[in-house]
DNA sequence: CAGGCGTGGTA
DNA sequence: TTACCAAGCCT
């Protein structure tokens, strides 16, 4: 290593000198010059960044971070808060049990622990929506404690380093020591936002930047030349395909029909427009027999929409509806209301390809 | 442990 | 267009 400068230190300082002059500057982060200053980073925006980040990306997450932490300054704010309004902000940002859990989470820690959170993995894991990342994260980054930080990012960079040859999830135990065998216990937190940072931007899953990583001297897989082949992954089953029907009833003054799905399952507590199954097969129906009450129901479009582990179908239709009562479970939505309704992305799409339908057909005729 | 659970971006 | 992926958690 005579000649790399730095070569000779341990693993853990390169990697922070490394982070100290390339972290990535984001809006819940305390950056590595302040920390040494003195500043300490809120445990409430660790934690909102973090249930926010949970399978999600940095540029996802900005914007909903700024509107929570605008509307909802602390964790007292938050607990104070209604779900219904968390889950209209949370709307379109995905996996919407982590609302759920958020609002939680905010009420035990404001009620049962005085608004403070606690500094320890085990009580961390205790709150709902905070698992073994969660914990570890809000440890090390708000509380500098030493412990391993492990995420998609960390997996991917120790795998390598370690050439692991183990599948995931079952090389998770041997990846999590090789952290807590290498991890700064000086500067924790900023460690541990190091190895994610490295991840996320030079240890990336294809393409690697090896050239520039501190940690090339060290690396087994960079070694080897297989940087890409890991980590290793068990081959993931294709999506089957379901269909569904979706209705989109519009008043004279232009409010839209909606009602509340339930709270548990897919896109659990948040609205949607009436609708049926979505594993009906209505290839040789017209998927009118499901519709919520009799009207004129014109079929304006399909959308198609991807979700975890299937896709989804659905036949949009619209019809026009003379002053009526809301059914029971529904209510009418004001277009000035609309956009701020708990209303998850396929359904967002379902109501655009109803009001374009019609607009479109306006302008012909 | 395996599978449910969203969405938008990128190659 | 398909496939994979992004700071995982819960059951």
């Amino acid at each position: 290593m005579a000649g790399c400068g730095t070569g000779d230190l341990p693993l853990a300082d390169r990697l922070l000198a490394w982070y100290d002059r390339s972290h990535r500057h984001l809006p819940w982060r305390v950056s590595p010059g302040d920390r040494r200053a003195g500043i300490v980073p809120d445990p409430y925006r660790v934690w909102l960044s973090e249930i926010m980040l949970q399978q999600t990306t940095v540029a996802s997450v900005k914007s909903y971070y700024e509107t929570f932490l605008r509307r909802w300054p602390d964790i007292g704010a938050l607990a104070a808060a209604h779900v219904d309004d968390v889950m209209k902000a949370w709307a379109g940002l995905g996996y919407y049990s982590r609302a759920r859990n958020l609002k939680k989470c905010a009420e035990t820690v404001a009620g049962r622990h005085a608004g403070i959170f606690p500094d320890t993995v085990a009580r961390l894991k205790e709150l709902p929506g905070i698992g073994d990342y969660t914990a570890a994260a809000i440890a090390a980054i708000a509380h500098d404690r030493p412990v391993a930080v492990v995420d998609g990012n960390v997996e991917r960079v120790v795998a390598r380093l370690a050439a692991i040859a183990t599948p995931l999830p079952a090389a998770k135990p041997a990846i999590r020591a090789f952290v807590e065998e290498v991890l700064s216990r000086d500067r924790p937190g900023d460690f541990a936002q190091a190895t994610m940072d490295l991840g996320a931007t030079i240890c990336t899953p294809r393409r690697p930047a090896c050239i520039l990583c501190p940690l090339a001297p060290d690396c087994k897989a960079l070694a080897a030349g297989t940087q890409e082949a890991f980590p290793v992954k068990p081959d993931k089953a294709d999506k089957p395909q379901r269909r569904g029907a979706a209705f989109v009833a519009v008043r004279a003054d232009g409010a839209v029909l909606l009602r509340q799905r339930r709270a548990e399952g897919l896109l659990g507590g948040m609205s949607e427009v009436p609708g049926s199954a979505w594993n009906a097969r209505i290839d040789g129906s017209t998927g009118l027999e499901s519709a919520p009450f009799a009207a004129d129901w014109k079929k304006c479009g399909a959308i198609t929409h991807t979700f975890t582990h299937f896709r989804l179908t659905l036949s949009v239709y619209r019809a026009e509806i003379p002053e009526k009562e809301a059914p029971p479970g529904h209510w009418w939505s004001m277009p000035a209301e609309l956009a701020g309704e708990a209303l998850p992305t396929v359904m967002k799409k379902a109501i655009e390809a109803a009001i374009e339908g019609a607009t479109k057909k306006q302008q012909q005729g």
